[in-house]
DNA sequence: GTTATATCGATACAGTTATATCGATATGCA
DNA sequence: TGCATATCGATATAACTGTATCGATATAAC
């Protein structure tokens, strides 16, 4: 009876699937050649995908809106709340701690911490038991890439299981702790470099 | 003679290794394996991946530093510089705009719009001239979410030829414009989905 | 009620990406 | 000078991801 396996692809189009729907203004029943046509995505792919957090589909209609809304919700966890830590409030820390997209997903950065005493920060004394006692899951990293190591090594000493690093760092970790990296300076190169191949098959034509 | 094709997957571990060799202290060669376990890659993978941008390995030593850097840099545009602006200078879009990680991928944010005049923006009536006379192919997006998609009509109407997206909106554009959402909120919320499955794993071992 | 059809679910195929293996070769060292 | 070996380059295989096709079925339309 089963359809499909859960792999990082279909993961990471799950939320685009949610966020489509939860914008959607119509209550209409959605389907598979709908989502793909809006999102620019086959049909089947998106089937499949819908396929590994429901089975309500059906024939002629497709899904109901409200339905594969919870069953996606459910399935990423976007029910449970998840509480985030942020240290580094500079610049793109406080635009991240007031960033308030992240709610729809569950996800709470319940305090920010900074060496300099500023704002709401809390100050870095306070990090390790705050952690412990709020049963913290996950830590956002905004420091200079000077810092970001020690930072991260304060975070390992709490009960913290993912890290979300933004600093062009390579972090040592435990192994029981996820670590994503974000380099925004690399994406953007990424992109370029597409552009310009785009640009140059266009002259060879 | 040929051995690796330019692949998705390939172009976004190029800046990685490049990122790695700028910041390694040492100015000793540098082989597969070795960059392989630093990153935690696959050696083969390593080798197939760098044949792609140089073919000046030998057997026993490796790459000379130096020179890999020069053809990745080469290879991924490193050394062509390239012009963007921001429209939205506000929480994000400032910290953006500060950054200064992007110099050293040829990339300058030279010069920053928003509705509101604040700092050195720039109001959004010079925006289409500016970007004409001055050769802009890049556009970033930083306003809210409901203004996304006229910023971006009004990027089309230059030479701006990619555009980095941080509004939680799917832009429409012209076939020739290339678009890279970025969605902060789902990538956390994946980054999460990822530490609950694997702490059900350790659950159930 | 019967029929037409849009969509689902399943299977088969194709393309992309990662890994395993092996001979060739440049270098270091005896 | 000759031998040992780390790494390269190449080819083969495996895993993952995406696409095409087709019968089954629930619904809408008549
Ligand atoms: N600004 C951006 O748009 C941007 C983009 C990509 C990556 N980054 C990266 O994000 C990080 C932060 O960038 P930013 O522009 O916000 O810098 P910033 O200097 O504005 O902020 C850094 C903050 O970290 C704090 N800090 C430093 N060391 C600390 C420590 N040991 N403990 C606690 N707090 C500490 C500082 O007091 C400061 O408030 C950097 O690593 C940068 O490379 C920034
Ligand atoms: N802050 C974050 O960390 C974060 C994270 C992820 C995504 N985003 C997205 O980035 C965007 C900006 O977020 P922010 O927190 O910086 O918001 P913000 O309100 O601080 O900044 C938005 C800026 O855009 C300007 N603006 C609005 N409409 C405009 C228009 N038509 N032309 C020119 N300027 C215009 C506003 O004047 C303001 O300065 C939003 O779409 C948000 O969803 C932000």
């Amino acid at each position: 009876m089963l359809q499909n396996t859960r792999t990082e692809a279909v993961l990471e189009r799950l939320p685009i699937y949610y966020e489509y729907l939860r914008k959607l203004p119509s209550e209409e029943n959605v389907s598979a050649p709908i989502l793909a046509k809006a999102l620019n995505l086959g049909e089947v792919q998106v089937r499949k995908d819908l396929a590994l957090v429901s089975h309500k589909g059906k024939p002629k209609t497709g899904y109901e809106k409200s339905e594969l809304m919870a069953d996606i919700k459910n399935y990423m966890g976007y029910d449970q709340k998840t509480k985030a830590v942020l240290v580094g409030l500079g610049k793109l820390g406080s635009a991240l701690y007031d960033y308030e997209g992240f709610q729809e997903f569950g996800i709470e950065i319940v305090q920010a911490f900074d060496r300099e005493q500023t704002r709401l920060t809390k100050t870095m004394d306070s990090f390790t038991s705050y952690c412990i006692t709020e049963h913290i899951e996950v830590g956002i990293i905004t420091v200079d890439e000077v810092h970001a190591q020690e930072v991260c090594d304060l975070m390992a000493t709490t009960g913290i299981r993912a890290i979300w690093n933004f600093a062009p760092v390579r972090l040592n970790v435990p192994d029981y702790i996820i670590v994503q990296n974000v380099n925004m300076a690399t994406s953007l190169s990424i992109l370029i470099k597409h552009m310009r191949d785009q640009i140059e098959n266009q002259v060879n034509l």
